[in-house]
This record gives C-alpha cells, structure tokens and sequence, in this order.
DNA sequence: CATGAATGAGCCTTCATTCAT
DNA sequence: AATGAATGAAGGCTCATTCAT
C-alpha cells in the first residue's frame, strides 16, 4: 500500500507555512514522538505524518533522523540556557533564594513550556561523538550555574558541606525525574511539586528553611 | 557472513547446563545489551552471542524478544520487593530511621548488586498492555512501602505534612536517577551516597535530623 | 537542509545567457558527471549544481534524466561523425595512409576535446529503445566509414585478408580503451599514442610499413 | 504488494545446497545482473530471485550489496592470475610465442569461461578504497606479466622498442573490449578472434611473424 | 526562467521470527 | 537443544519528477 498524503489536495495552497514554521512543526512532532516511544522505536514516517507531509519530504529538511534528535536536544539545552539567566533581584539574592528560585524556573519550563521535550535527553546516546559533545558542553554549562550556586551556599554557611557535583546531579535527576510519574490531571499543580522540591532540597541540604531565611534578614540588614 | 557459533564443537557435550541456568545467563545477557543500547537497539543476535548460542536457538527459551524484556524486569522487581523487607529491629524503629534504612538497602541494591538491570525499567513501555499491568503493580506494591513509611512519619509527627505519593515518586526519581550519572571511579561510594541520600530526603522532609533522632529515643523510652 | 542557490540574488539579471548557451553548459556538466560516477550514479541534482541553478529548474530544459544521457551522448556522436571527414588530401591518399590520418584525428578528438564525454558510451544501455537506435545507426555510420577504408586496403593488397568487422570493433576497443588508463600526467602524449595505435594497427593489419609506403609511392607514380 | 518466493512451498526441503554451493550461485547471479544492466542499475532483490530467495535472505551471506561486487571482481582476477601461468613448454618459448600463447589463453577465458563474469571490471569505482586497492594490486600482478614478456621480447630484439606499459594496456583493452561487441552467434569464434588478435598485436609490435618465427629457429638452433 | 517544496516509488538494509534438520 | 537458512515486514534514505508561485 503506498504511503499517501492525508490532507485534502486541494488544501494544500492555502497551507503554505514559511521554512522556519514548517521546521518548528517538524521540531515539535519529533519532540512529541520521542517522547512517546523514544528514539529509536520512532519512525520517520510517523513524525512526517504529524506535520502532514510524507516521509521522503522530510528529508528536505534534515540529512537523516539523527539530525531530528539533535534539533530536540538542542531547543531543550537553550531552554536551559535561558532557565538558568536570573533576574537583578534574584542575582543579588543569597545562594537558599537564589537556589529556589531556580528550581521554580526550571519545574516551571520543564513541566509547563515543554512537557514531551525534557525527555529526550535519555537519547542523548543516539547522537554520534561530535554532536554529543556539543550538546554535553552546554549541559555542563547548566549544571555549572547550579553547582556554583550550591557551592556559594557552602561557603556563606548557608549550606552543609555536601558534595557539590552530587548535590547537583540528584537535583537535576530530582526535576528530571518529574515527567517520569507526572500526570497533568494529577492532584499537584507544577508550581506546587516545585514548592515541595524547594523544600526537600533547600532545606535537606543543612539547615531548615527557618534558620537560613532568618540568616538571610540579618546578613541583609549588616553591612 | 553468516553467523556461526563461536563456541567449538567438541565443548557442547561438556558444557551441558541446566535449562535454568541457561535461562539466568539469557536473562544476564539480556539485561546487559538492554542496559548498553536499550531494548529496541538490542538485537536478538547479540544477546543470543553473548551466551554462546545462535538467535534461531534463542527461541527455544522465548517466544519473543518481550519475553527477554519482561524477564529483566520482572527480575528487577523481585529484587525491589526483596528490598522493602525489613529486619525486626528496623520493623520496630520509627520512621525516619526505617526510611533512612529503606534509602540505604536501596541504593546499595542499584549500584552494587545490579547496575545494569534498573535501567531496563525506562523501557516498559515497551511492554503490552497485560504484561505492563503486571510489573506496574509490583512497581506500586514498592511504593506502596515506602509510601506507608512517610504517612507513618506524618502522622508521628516526625514529617512534615507533604504529600505521601509525590514524596515516593521524588525518592525514586533520586535513587533510580543515580545510574544516569554514578560512575564507578567516582569520586563517592555508593554508601556515601545513600548517605547523602538520607540526610538530603529524611531532612528535607521536615525536620532536622537531630530533633527526629531525640524524638526517636524519648519514644522509644516511653512505653 | 534545503537546496539553494550559491549564486547572488542580484547577479541573476547579469548573469542572463541564452538558452542555448545555458543547454550547452547543461551537457557539459552532464559529460563530466556522467565521466565522474556513472550514469546512474550522477543525480540530476549535482548536474543542476554545476549549472548554477536548482534542480527542479532543470527541467525547464529536460523531460527526464534520460535527455541529458542522450544529449551528450548524441553530441559524441555528432563529433564522431565529423571526425570521419577528410580533408582532400587524405581522401586521395592510399587505405594505410588514411586509416592512419583516422586514427589520428580521432585520438586527437578523444584525449585533447572530449576527454569526459567519450565515456558516457558505455552507458547507451540507459537509452530507451528508439533514442538507443538513433544513436547505434549514427555510430554504424561511422564504422562504416573505417570498415570501408580496411576493406579498400584489402582490395588493393595492402591489408591482409583480415574480417573488416572485426577489424574496426578492434580499433575503436583499442582506441576508445584509452581513456581507461590515460593519465594527463603520464609520461606519452595523445600524439605518441596516437602514433603507436598507427603502429600498431597499421602494422599488425598485414604489411610492415615500409611496403606499404613504398607501394604507396609506387601506384601513385604509375598513372 | 509483499514480495513473495516465487519457489512452491514443498520444494524447498529438497532444494537444499551447501553453503558454498548457494554461495556460488549468488555469485553467479550477481556478475550476470551486474553485466546486464551495471552495478547500479543492479538490485538486490533481482539478484535475490535469480537464486530464488528473497532480497533479506541475500543478507545471510553478504554485509552489503558491494561484497556482490567484491566476489565478482575477484573471482574473475582469480581466472586473471590463472591464465597467467604458463606450462613448461611455453614458459620456455620466445617472447612472441609466449605472448600469443597468453592471448589465446586469455581470450578463452574471456569469451567461454566467463563472458559475463569480466564486465564487472569497469565497476570496479564502486569499491571502497581498501577492496579497490586489494584489487588493484591483483590487476598489477597480471598487468606485469604481461609486461614482462614485451619487455624481455624488446630486448631479445624480437619486438620493436615500444612503451611496454602502453602497449599492456592497449593490449587489455583490445581483449577485453571484445565483450562490447561479441556476439555467439556471430560470424568468428573465439579462437577466430584470438587468431586474430595475436596476429595484430604480435605483428604489430614490431616484426612481421615470419621474421621472428624464422628468428626463433635460428637462434633455437644456435646454442 | 527559476525556485522551493513536496511527492512517491523504490532502494539497501535490518531484524524478529520460523522451521526443517 | 541447537543450528542454519530463510522469511517478510519495516525502516531509513535517495532521487527523479511535478508544480504552484
């Protein structure tokens, strides 16, 4: 059976998209489908079919289909980027605040700006050497930020002297881990899992919330 | 080229294994493919090498390559619902100290015992309906544990009063996080991460370690 | 990634060529392709590239694939046919001398003109019927003509008694195999090898060259 | 429409072939495709029927479509290096005579043994380097012999002192252009054409056969 | 004239699965 | 139990071709 266009052919004048509309439908099916059956039980096909356009087409706009994973780990690594840019208050803030705030950032992009986009990172391994290392150097720029933070918290006495790399990782996998169990329709709304994470972890990494809030009133109001 | 038995053929006859043990080995060699490229990259033919016998032969032992899966993580969950039994003496204790021994059995299982086999729990997807239905209720018998550990601490006024399942859904995403960032050669035991583990959860769930361990032996005093 | 045009938007107004000029150019670069991989392998893409314009814009001048094989192929031929021409001279001269004067021309034609365009010959077995007999009855055209300068020699004594059929298919294998193994960079000129095919040939068909010559001399002072 | 074995069910049990016997027959199949129509143009699933399996089983005993080329290529570079080799009488011979002695054997080969076997020789481009290269060096081995035998009839005087790598070449491409033009059923047999050949060629090179025939016996004579 | 986007047929290749021996 | 040969359904990818703009 021939693989043929569902669309109506005459719709097809009227559906004119530019270049970059059409490639950021391609991005957000690819997404979409790793999501669901991941990488490698994905078919080309079938993200063709969700833009609407046949498989052959696709290859318009990539070389192969490793170069639609990368499109998706690449929009997911900027989102980061962009997660981890703070605003004048929260800079000038102390490392508990500062640390927070970022996980509300974080929870808020991954479970409400990208849901079916987070998950695509467990492919990473799909991705030859080079384009690895491309997309491993600016998730290393991501935890960076994190570990720096964490790592300021020490040295103020805001936080126990953990090992900053781990502390990092568990957050990361603590937030990552979210979409694994998460439910739209579930009792908790993200700003609320991500309360309940700032919690767990501010306050798991020493002191409870109490101490280093009030730690904080008085280094403020010192100098 | 076509494939051929690697093994010579004098050995067979001394080589004889039970059908079981044949069996854990296909089981073992399953895990470790699934582990290394996941379950759709793993190929029949690989897993049917690394035991010494050629695919045809492997579906002696299989009806399909989802047995294989099913297998490894029916096995893992043997292992999980082997690690929520406690000893008496941590039956008995309060709380937190069983969660901390929960965390520590746990993560000693993961890391030390099998740490190519937890990362098969990814691909349940994988799994048809029936078989899906099967390990997700083992799965939940696990959390069902722990979950009662943390309602237990609520109610003893030992936890904050958080929310029991998206406590158990962030422990699991922790611990079973590990694997995507725990290497051997680290510079952490796996005992030292269950520590941190501990300190970072059982704290970050309400109260200072301290005022639960005063607590713990005040009431254990008391009756 | 889309195909685009490398050329300058602007240059387009300037860069105007006629249609004849611009299907020149196409056959040109259809020559070299199809010399470079082959006709199958040449895709009309690389042979729009060299052009300078889009593939889709090739076919403004084509109705498919196959016209480009037949126009350079046709242009081969067209050169051949005017290869076979002679000057007065040479019409006059004795069957040695002209087969040499051909053979000559014709090297000249193949390694110094044409060098890319004889070998898309051997890939007349793209052609449809009808073009592939257009094209064989303009090739028996020119075999016609050195078969009929063998058979002249014969007749005047000086060939030996050979089959002129295989004769000239012998000659143009010998000639037309050139371009198998000529380097540019070797170490004889088209010119020597033209004089080693005449040699050759000239030689091999019966009498050493001295007689003929000598008879040349001969019969032209006899009348 | 699924492609299906065009063999009736029952007869595959008592079609049962060796490994190397349906080896073999692949082999066979593929240099008749590749003569037919090019390595291109080839596909796999035509080769595949011809054996009567379907194109997936063809993978059981090849990695690639290019190990079809490969075992077609040197199987008839196997033949080349076998039609080297000369028995004691001829190996003792003149230079003429071992050159003519080669021909004919060469042509044999060529136009009986295996008429569709040598066209694979002209896709020799679509090897990778490593197999071009190996076979390459089989071609100079055979190429070498060749020269061998001009160079020691140049300097016994009994060939003119032509480029000896030249006239190697020249003659391969008189021999193995014959196939572009031979026809079973045409006016000359094998032996015809390769009577003819040794006397243009062997003429050609120099001295017309009676001189080095009558030299021959003269200096056979002499020691 | 030329573009750019799409088509669709077909190719090479992979691989889970079957089965006679 | 295991082998070896084959199957057949897909899958990724290529590319000649079409056509509205």
């Amino acid at each position: 059976m021939p693989e043929t266009n569902p669309s109506p052919d005459g719709a097809r004048s009227r559906n004119q998209v530019s270049h970059q509309d059409r490639w950021d439908e391609i991005v957000d099916a690819s997404a979409q489908v790793f999501h669901e059956v991941g990488y490698q039980a994905a078919t080309v096909k079938e993200i063709a079919s969700r833009v609407g356009i046949l498989k052959g087409s696709l290859y318009y706009y990539i070389e192969s289909k490793q170069d639609l994973l990368l499109a998706v780990i690449k929009r997911e690594h900027e989102r980061g980027l962009t997660t981890i840019e703070e605003d004048v208050a929260t800079r000038a803030a102390l490392p508990p605040e500062r640390l927070a705030a970022f996980i509300r950032r974080w929870m808020r992009m991954t479970l409400e700006t990208a849901p079916n986009n987070r998950s695509a990172l467990n492919e990473m391994r799909h991705l030859d050497h080079e384009h690895g290392d491309l997309v491993r150097s600016t998730r290393a720029r991501i935890h960076e930020f994190v570990r720096g933070v964490i790592v300021d918290g020490i040295n103020a006495g805001d936080f126990d002297a953990v090992h900053p790399g781990v502390a990092t990782n568990s957050l990361f996998a603590l937030m990552d881990g979210t979409l694994a169990w998460y439910r739209t329709d579930g009792s908790l709304s993200p700003a609320e899992i991500a309360d309940w994470y700032v919690t767990l972890f501010v306050t798991g990494l020493g002191r409870e919330e109490a101490s280093w809030a009030a730690a904080a009133g008085e280094r403020r109001a010192a100098p």
